[in-house]
DNA sequence: GATGAATGAGCGTTCATTCAT
DNA sequence: AATGAATGAACGCTCATTCAT
């Protein structure tokens, strides 16, 4: 698997950066604070000025990485799904029976993240806390089909028609494959999200997380 | 029921607004422009400024009901869900069926919607829209937990109160009634989200709406 | 004295009010909360909307009795003032020795504020601070010279006049009793406000006051 | 002294700026039309966006150099004090008597001031008439107490030290050195408003200038 | 006389972006 | 390639004020 890792190396579409970031320590630099500094603001809050200071730059240093900042919350989200879609892959590989994987498929997605820097420079457990409160923005806007078209959101898709694909063969005969993967899926971000700040609305807690809702729910639909 | 409707007056929360837009036809005008205009420009292109533009009014008259932009929005989704109640209440009222009662909220939550000026003066069928594409940005911000403790979203939570309810009514021993509620709510209006912006990622089409892929859910989760 | 005293009434120069506030309950309210708002707030945060709502009324009412929020403190200043005169007039008039005069008159000046009921309904201390930190305020404006002729700051003019003969009484050959008048009942407020925001620019502590200072260089110039 | 003039750079504080007018073209402009501004139409009505109107630029590209307007007026009194505190030291320096400092100090406080192309490439003597109108303007706000906590009156501060040690030194048993100095300092400023506006409030005419007051004043209390 | 509704004007500020170096 | 300076456009909001009741 060390082999494995060496060789991850996360894909993310042409279109959401002009530069790689990747590329060069300024890219990486921006990555990295990008990262906590939308997590500390918010994303609303979050400019690009704010960024070139945090790395001791000016902000038209980023504009040669990233058009703008929705574009550098695509990359985070990006990143994030391929790196979902890695462990998707990964972990389910070895598994035979089908709803098996579909099960495993659930617990990657839903289990708490942590941080492994022999994945990244950078920091995970931020990132996901960054998925969990702002993912959303990446396509709630008027230029999302534009994007679509773009296949900016491919690497969402990718864990999506996965997912999907686990169900079907677990099922072949279950009407609705695409909406229970799009609903574990961002419906588990959701749950993450109401457990921080409305705690009334999921049965989440502390010890029982979305994985056991959507393992239950999974199991039911599927058998 | 007639007599019902007629009683029909959608409890906004205090706060939400400064003055009730329902007390004056400024007030109306701004509702019933403010929908057309965010669902025409979108929320974000969205401002005071061009809606005052719309109703041949300054944007400073509009500040006198809403504090912003957000508050107006807020207004918005306080009303749907509002709404939503009552027909969840009505409709829901004369089934004795415990498991008939959560199919007939799915029903009510997930069909189409259709313009009746029975209850209102303004135009329900893009509010819906409006509560599609943009709903989520009423609590996907910094101020959420604040606006939460003033009491900002209960229209939303008692909906999801009401729903949680009549799931443990069919099911005692469910353990998650609460997930469930909120998947049902939230993951409805993402449904016919992704349907006009990304096929791909749901079952739902023209022929299959949320309705069908819920009532299966909710028909094996709780029997 | 008592008789004195009922006969107190604070001769306000025309032009400062449009409609006398001692005439009315609202205007007693303006004049009263008015004094509470400006402190708690500082005057260039005041508004007459924030105190229409103090005072349960809406902002238009108190244009009735201000043009606007200028000539309010500039109502303020002139009662004080003429408040001040009148404590002069009265404590100053059994006294024979003419230094003796002005030495009393520093006394008025510079002495610490105490509420007393007998004389307003409103709260002096408060006044008093006001007067501290915003009375400068009340000329330092382009519209000064305009605001001159029409008489609008008569009060503080007479009580200089008053203290000016004062010292001309006490030593007929000194060259600036205009300025030393002047520089006294300016340079009081200012030590007060020194004294609050930077101590070390004055010599008063809670012990020594601005008379402490103003008593030793009044004897030593008139002497 | 030729050497010491060519040396002589004004040390305006930290923070007071963002980017230091001295150091761009834009900046010096800013300084320069901002006080031929502000003279002209008053503190209150002078506004970034008319700044940028008579810079030729636009207002956004003034907030580079300085957070708001407030902001300049600091400068611009840092700047002044700054300077008399050159001009203090400067012509002090050969004096040997203490009491003939304080009076030269007094000089160099009260005189006329007249430009000189060696010192800035703006106007000083409408520098000192800002200062007459509208340096009070810089210290009396709610904020005060903060900015002084940054340090952002210390050219002030610096003046009134030394003035004060000047008088302590020609009299050690005098009791209000730090009060006689700060009337000295603001109290000029305000005889030469009086004399501009009140011209019954001060003895100083064309031919009487604020200097013999003081000076007289200084040689009665410290003798 | 007092009030409530409505408004116009404009302020201070920020943002995303471009251009020249 | 990276940076610093500068900018245009617009936003959100508030204030003082007027008008009709």
């Amino acid at each position: 698997m060390d082999q494995l890792l060496s060789s991850f190396r996360v894909n993310v579409p042409q279109g959401v950066f002009i530069k790689d970031p990747e590329t060069s320590d300024l890219g990486k630099k921006i990555i990295e604070k990008g990262i906590l500094l939308i997590h500390e603001l918010g994303f609303d809050a979050f400019t690009f000025k704010k960024l070139g200071g945090a790395i001791g730059s000016n902000e038209s240093s980023i504009y040669r990485y990233f058009e703008n900042k929705h574009k550098l919350l695509l990359y985070l989200t990006s990143w994030y799904w391929a790196w979902i879609e890695y462990q998707l892959v990964m972990e389910t590989h070895a598994i035979n029976n089908a709803l098996d994987k579909v099960l495993k498929a659930v617990q990657v997605v839903t289990r708490e993240v942590e941080n492994d820097t022999n994945y990244t420079h950078f920091n995970i457990v931020l990132l996901h806390k960054i998925m969990i409160e702002e993912s959303s923005k990446s396509f709630l806007n008027r230029a999302v089909d534009e994007e679509n078209e773009l296949g900016l959101f491919i690497s969402y898709k990718r864990v999506h028609e996965r997912i999907k694909n686990l169900i079907q063969a677990a099922n072949p005969s279950y009407e609705f494959p695409a909406s229970l993967a799009s609903s574990l899926l961002t419906g588990t971000l959701k749950q993450f999200y109401f457990k921080n700040h409305f705690p009334s609305l999921t049965s989440c807690s502390d010890q029982v997380c979305p994985g056991d809702f959507y393992i239950h729910l999974i199991h039911k639909t599927l058998a």
